[in-house]
DNA sequence: TGTCAACTGTCAGTGGCTGACATTAGCCTC
DNA sequence: GAGGCTAATGTCAGCCACTGACAGTTGACA
């Protein structure tokens, strides 16, 4: 039925770290860990596929028999073509969520978002390359910017970030998203900003993380002025 | 190829108004009348089939079986499922930027955009109505709101929109997109807040275009103090 | 070692979407 | 107003993403 719309279920394997699973119920077994190694396999396989080649033109089945796998199983483990896309992606969302819970009470809540995002972006190196090199995984965040396909998945999957955010904002300031459309209104700000900063980002020459974190922090220190400020008796802009 | 994924190419049929062709080069022959009748009757029946039963258990079969075409057909007048759905909403956005042009240019950028939705809203009735009925419109963006397959689409479209409309901001304020970070900075707030107005307005009971017109008011309005208001000091939230 | 359960492969089928080619039906000219 | 031109449509065959069902394989564990 829903053949080619993106799902929303997914297959029960909820493994959205990429670390070792050491805590849960199922141990380190032989079995857990050939779990782990193949769905790493196709995370990298289908990534390095998609920036050498390009999204729409590689298939599911090419993907597969990179790994030596068959197409069924590509889709126990994910439950679209998309979804292999964004598998690293959900890893540092994960770790930004993470690090807003951790800011102190009395900041304000931008400050409270962009100091989450940078300060996720200083360890995330790590994480990341516990499943793919950080090259290729930039390589994918461009890929992504220019493939429409793409694009759409990247921003339902930021809504859903969004109001999971909007939530944590609400609750940091003591107030309810119900009835008070700020931490809706703020969070929505926000994530505009990354948006429209990881859109430049892609469109530029420069690949490197550092480049993407400095227009990034540009980006946020303009939600201000850009909304509030009196644009013709110019705060400076660049 | 790209078989599932949505198109950017589109049929070269690019009547994106509603209204009769009369200017171009196309007169209003039996020929032109009949295609804009099979394309409004697709949308209509594509939409109450969907309203009724769903996006994704309703088939492209149905709905050209139901307008008695091809299938093949219904894909010469639009290039995916999705953009049937959004044919509609493609009207009421031309509205809008036509709208934003014509605000005073001393207006602040904000100001501008949201006296360019709220005034587009109060004449688009007439426009959405000479296709389909406006509660079926109604119906239909609930519909959007409620399926995340569309709801994505719904993001790419905004996304396209954002940057026509950051490119006008920019213009209109006489500064350069490509370095000054504001216009697509404040855009980007803009429809954030559209959006999420849009959402809770879908989450909501009241289906009324009235409904939506007071939810957007009021988000638009929170932008300022959500960015740069103090949230302790309460500036009063609803 | 044998049983159980998880993981995987195979197969057949659905639905979105496309190219190629034949057919129909407005339009225009003589 | 018959005939040619061409846009619009139908038919058919096929690709690819994705799914359910069933059978085979392989770790886990008593």
């Amino acid at each position: 039925m829903t053949s080619s719309t993106p799902q929303v279920t997914r297959p029960e394997t909820a493994w959205s770290g990429g670390g070792e699973p050491s805590g849960g119920t199922g141990t380190g077994g032989l079995r857990e860990r050939k779990k782990q190694r193949t769905r790493d396999a196709l995370i990298r396989s289908a990534l390095e596929l998609f920036t050498a080649h390009g999204y729409d033109e590689t298939t599911i089945d090419e993907i597969a028999e990179a790994v030596d796998v068959s197409q069924r199983t590509f889709f126990r483990y994910f439950a679209s073509k998309e979804e292999v896309v964004f598998a690293v992606h959900e890893m540092v969302e994960a770790r930004f969520a993470e690090e807003l819970e951790r800011r102190p009470a009395d900041e304000a809540p931008l400050e409270a978002l962009r100091s989450a995002v940078m300060t996720s972006w200083d360890d995330i190196g790590g994480v990341i390359q516990s499943v793919i090199p950080l090259e290729l995984h930039m390589r994918t965040y461009q890929m992504i910017e220019s493939t429409p396909a793409l694009m759409a998945a990247h921003w339902r999957r930021y809504s859903e970030l969004e109001e999971q955010i909007a939530r944590l904002v609400a609750r940091r300031e003591g107030v309810d998203v119900a009835t008070d459309p700020r931490p809706r209104v703020a969070v929505a700000a926000f994530s505009g900003a990354i948006r429209v900063a990881g859109k430049v980002w892609g469109e530029g020459e420069d690949v490197s993380v550092e480049s993407i974190r400095e227009i990034t922090e540009e980006y946020l220190s303009q939600i201000g002025p850009a909304v509030c400020g009196d644009w013709r008796g110019r705060t400076e802009s660049r």
